[in-house]
Order: structure tokens, then C-alpha cells, then sequence
RNA sequence: GCCCCCAUCGUCUAGAGGCCUAGGACACCUCCCUUUCACGGAGGCGGCAGGGGUUCGAAUCCCCUUGGGGGUACCA
């Protein structure tokens, strides 16, 4: 039987951290497996789901490199199906209709809970009797339905991640609501884990890997597929990714969107592979950065923790700046154009300039962003800060300044500049330092940034460098 | 409250009873490279939550405690 895995993702947000390591973790397993990727998207919370957040879903996966071997399912669109599972349900009696209110059902929850208990349905409306049920009827109350739960049944499950799993049919909470309230003649629409079941069965999905917080859902869905009469997939339930405070990370934690971290700079192969070590760890021979197609082959939940972990912006951020690093001038020159014409930033020089600075620029970025403001003063008119002011004022090193106007070779490089420099030290009567920090506050208006020669030759490249070294002096 | 899960440096982790004087990575500190910053290189700091067992031997197995997390919907 060959693997099916989905993620099944609901529109009600932006494609989240969490979410896109679950992918990635089913990606990886359909690709280890020779299998199939599947995207479902769970639209049925009506209320909270936009088609705008399915976009954002499928795009943050593309972007990632997570890509799918179907057509997504739309979860809304099988609604038929869902009521054709409960019908057969309500049918041969492991469901029925529930009539209880809601102040029958805040009053359950207060007593258990004034009883120091789990709160939970008490069963009542399991055994009506057609009397009761034709009373209600007349009254013309509302029903939902519910899936019948063995308090005496013990749910047993294999866990690729954690082993076995044992649950109590009692801790359930009763009897479980599988279609919203509606006219007792009819279905309402069908709730979420009559729906997850329903739809796997029809996609034939082979292994639901998820996070751990579905632990508890599990044992309520494997009971939905056997009363569907369907054998059951095999599980996985991942650690979740935490929180700087150790809690389950949520859109509350300010960045935490795939297009967050797009936005912010982060390459895909960067938030990828971090997210691969988040919880599993990769054979020695791998290493630890890697790629996606890397990790596939040695993929495997025998390797993934338990444990919840901490996201940690420190191991990101170096895993994004070894990629960024190991990028050439042209390619990062690319990654970079739409942030600095974004920024306003003139990028009217020619193409084998701008890949030179990006070069340039390379080794000291962290995120693509850093390269907006690290390439301001190359790209427009330096702007000097208070401390290249204070460099510009001492005696000496403008008299270099001059020495350097006025002793220009007739053909610059790098070479020429540094002879210069030392020439113009010595001229001046200061040390070099004196000499190249003047220059480099006349030039780029910080006293800070990366080797002088380099972009001295790179701003004369463009005719840059002699207005801004005249433009300082008094 | 009740149910379930988890527990190795600050963080992510290696570790399946002797290979452990607990290894790696990030972060941090020091030095080198560099008359700047960064990159890069070399070192350093730092951990098996506690207590009982089992065993010749326990980070590894069992129990308890503590701590943390998740779940407890007519959301997904």
C-alpha cells in the first residue's frame, strides 16, 4: 500500500509556523516513502474562513518547497458526503439525536465542574424513547447528533512518535456531537472530526501526521473509523513548536506567519531546514544544514522527539545568514533588487555593479532586509552620521582628504587606493586608521561597513567617490 | 479540577546499561585574522530536575516527587 499523507490546513489565519512544520514533516514522509503529499483545506468553520488565507496557505507552502501531488480538497465541498456518514450512523443506531439546550448543557458543566470533574455530557438523550422524541419534536426543539462512546472502552493505538497510546472511552467527555444543532428532521453541518475522518477515508490517507494537540482526537476519531467500518490510518503526533515562555507558539506571538518570515528576509531553504531540527534530529552523515530533498531520504519518525521545543531566533537567524553567505553576487543581487526598489532606492546602475555589491554586502547580512539599509549609501547620497561628522573635523584628516583630491592616479583601483591612503598618512602626519576612517565617513557616511578598498573602487565605479570626498571638505 | 503527554548545557539536540571524564550546533566569552564592522579560524564557559529502587555497573530500565506542556466545544 503506498503512503498518503495530507495537511490539513483551516483558512481562518495565514499559514502558520506550526502548520508549515507539520507539512513539512509530511512532505518529507511522503518523499522518504515514494508517497503522496495531499493538501485539504478545512473550511468549514464558515464563520472565520476566508478564501484570502487559502491563498496565503497554498503560497507559503509553494514558497517553502512543499509541493503537492493532487488537487487541494476543499473540505466544504464534501459536505454530502458528511451527511451520508451520519445518516449511516443515525442509521444503524451508533448515533442519535441529542435535544438537550444549551442551559441544560451550562448546567451539566457547572455541576461537574462544582464536583471538582471533567466536564461532560451525561449521556441523556442516548436512550429516548419514541414518546420523548415525538414530545420534542412537537415542541419543534433543535437536535444535534452524537456519536455514541463506550465509557468502558479502552483505545488502543500504535504512535509512530510517542509508542504505544492508551485512552479511556470514559475521559472522552460523553457522547460526542458529530453535526451541529438543526431542525430534528434534518443533519447539520457535520463537526470536525466526523469530517477529518470521512475525508481521509475518501483520500485514502495512510498516515495522519500531526501535532500533539490532536492526541485526544485521535482516540475519538479511531472510534469514528470503526463505526465507519474503515481501517484505521497510522498516527503520528509531533512535538509542538513552544514559545520563548515554553507554551504552544500561537499567532499571538507576534511573527509567526511563513510570510512574516518571507517579509523579513528569511530564505525558504533557511526556515525550512530549521524547522527540519526543530524536533527531529538528522542522521550525523546529514549534518545540520540541509535541504528538504536532502532530508527525505533519511526521514523518519524513529528520530523525532517528544518534547515540545522553543522556537529560537538565534539558531534561524544563523541558519538564514549561512545561506545568504554561501549565495553568489548575482544571485543575492537578485534576492535583493525588489527590496531596495522597494525601498526607493535608485537601481539604475549596471547589472554587474549592483552584483558586485551585493558581494560586497554578502558576508554581513543576517536577514535579506539588512541589505536595504547596508546598501543605502552605495545606491543614493550617504547621509553622515554624528560620528563620521566627528572624524571629518579633526585637522588632520581633511588635510589627507586633500592630499587624497589632489594626488588622484590616472587609473584607480584598489591597489592605487591603498598606496594612497598610505601616502596620504603620511603626508598628513597621522596614522593610516585616521586616514581610511575619514575616507570612509566622507564616502559612506558611517564609520562602519565593509572593506574600505572595496567600496571606494566600487562607488568610483560609478564616478561616486570624488563629489563625496569633495563634498566634506571645509 | 479531570484526562493525557513530556523531562540531557541558556536554546535545539546526540545518547537505546559499560564506548560518557556526557558529544555536537546556536548563543555567550577570549584570542587570531582585519588599522573599521562583519565573515572566517582557534579555544573557553555551561547540562543528565530530585529521591528511591533494579544491576557488578544507570543519562539510559522501574517507581515516587517536582516541574513543564497539551487536551478538556454544537472551533479546527
Amino acid at each position: 500500500m503506498s503512503v498518503r499523507v495530507r495537511i490539513a490546513p483551516s483558512p481562518t489565519g495565514n499559514l502558520h509556523m506550526g502548520t508549515a512544520r507539520t507539512a513539512v514533516f509530511n512532505w518529507l514522509f511522503a518523499r522518504r516513502h515514494g508517497g503522496r503529499f495531499l493538501v485539504r483545506i478545512e473550511d468549514t468553520d464558515r464563520e472565520r474562513s476566508q478564501p484570502a488565507f487559502t491563498d496565503s496557505i497554498l503560497t507559503g507552502l509553494r514558497w517553502l518547497g512543499l509541493d503537492w501531488d493532487e488537487e487541494p480538497v476543499f473540505q466544504s465541498r464534501r459536505s454530502r458526503d458528511h451527511q451520508e456518514a451520519i445518516a449511516a450512523l443515525l442509521a444503524n443506531g451508533r448515533a442519535y439525536r441529542c435535544y438537550a439546550t444549551e442551559a441544560e448543557l451550562n448546567a451539566m458543566r457547572e455541576a461537574r465542574q462544582a464536583a471538582h470533574q471533567a466536564p461532560r455530557y451525561d449521556n441523556r438523550h442516548r436512550n429516548l424513547s419514541p414518546e420523548r422524541i415525538a414530545a420534542f419534536h412537537k415542541e419543534g426543539r433543535h437536535a444535534v447528533v452524537r456519536f455514541r462512546i463506550d465509557d468502558t472502552q479502552d483505545i488502543l493505538w500504535q504512535d509512530m512518535v510517542r509508542g504505544p497510546m492508551r485512552w479511556q472511552g470514559a475521559d472522552l467527555g460523553g457522547d460526542m456531537v458529530i453535526a451541529r444543532r438543526a431542525p430534528a428532521d434534518r443533519i447539520g453541518d457535520p463537526l470536525y472530526n466526523l469530517a477529518v475522518v470521512v475525508d481521509d477515508i475518501a483520500m485514502g490517507i495512510t498516515h495522519v501526521i500531526r501535532g500533539e494537540d490532536h492526541i485526544a482526537n485521535t482516540a475519538k476519531q479511531l472510534l469514528l473509523y470503526n463505526a465507519l467500518g474503515a481501517p484505521p490510518p497510522c498516527f503520528a503526533h509531533t512535538p509542538l513548536i513552544l514559545n520563548k515562555e515554553g507554551r504552544k507558539l500561537s499567532k499571538r506571538d507576534g511573527v509567526t506567519s511563513i510570510a512574516d518570515f518571507q517579509a523579513l528576509g528569511y530564505t525558504a531553504a533557511a526556515v525550512s531546514n530549521y524547522m527540519c531540527l526543530l524536533g527531529w534530529s538528522p542522521p550525523v552523515e546529514l549534518g545540520e544544514r540541509f535541504g528538504l530533498a536532502d532530508a527525505a531520504p533519511v526521514f523518519g519518525f524513529d528520530r523525532v522527539n517528544k518534547a515540545g521545543g522553543r522556537f529560537d531566533w538565534d539558531k534561524l537567524n544563523w541558519l538564514n545568514s549561512q545561506a545568504l553567505h554561501a549565495m553568489d553576487g548575482a544571485t543575492l543581487r537578485n534576492a535583493l533588487l525588489p527590496r531596495w526598489q522597494q525601498a526607493g532606492l535608485d537601481t539604475s546602475q549596471p547589472l554587474a555593479w549592483q552584483e558586485q555589491l551585493a558581494a560586497l554586502l554578502g558576508p554581513s547580512l543576517v536577514v535579506l532586509q539588512d541589505g536595504v539599509e547596508q546598501a543605502r549609501p552605495f545606491l543614493g547620497p550617504p547621509e553622515l552620521d554624528d560620528a563620521s561628522r566627528a572624524q571629518l573635523q579633526i585637522e588632520a584628516c581633511q588635510a589627507a582628504l586633500h592630499y587624497i583630491l589632489q594626488h588622484r592616479p590616472r587609473t584607480f583601483n584598489a591597489a592605487a587606493a591603498k598606496e594612497l591612503l598610505t601616502a596620504a598618512a603620511r603626508a598628513a602626519g597621522v596614522r593610516k586608521g585616521v586616514v581610511m576612517k575619514g575616507v570612509r565617513a566622507a564616502l559612506l557616511g558611517c564609520l562602519h561597513g565593509p572593506d574600505l578598498l572595496l567600496s571606494w573602487d566600487l562607488l568610483h565605479g560609478v564616478g561616486e567617490d570624488d563629489p563625496r570626498l569633495r563634498a566634506v571638505l571645509r
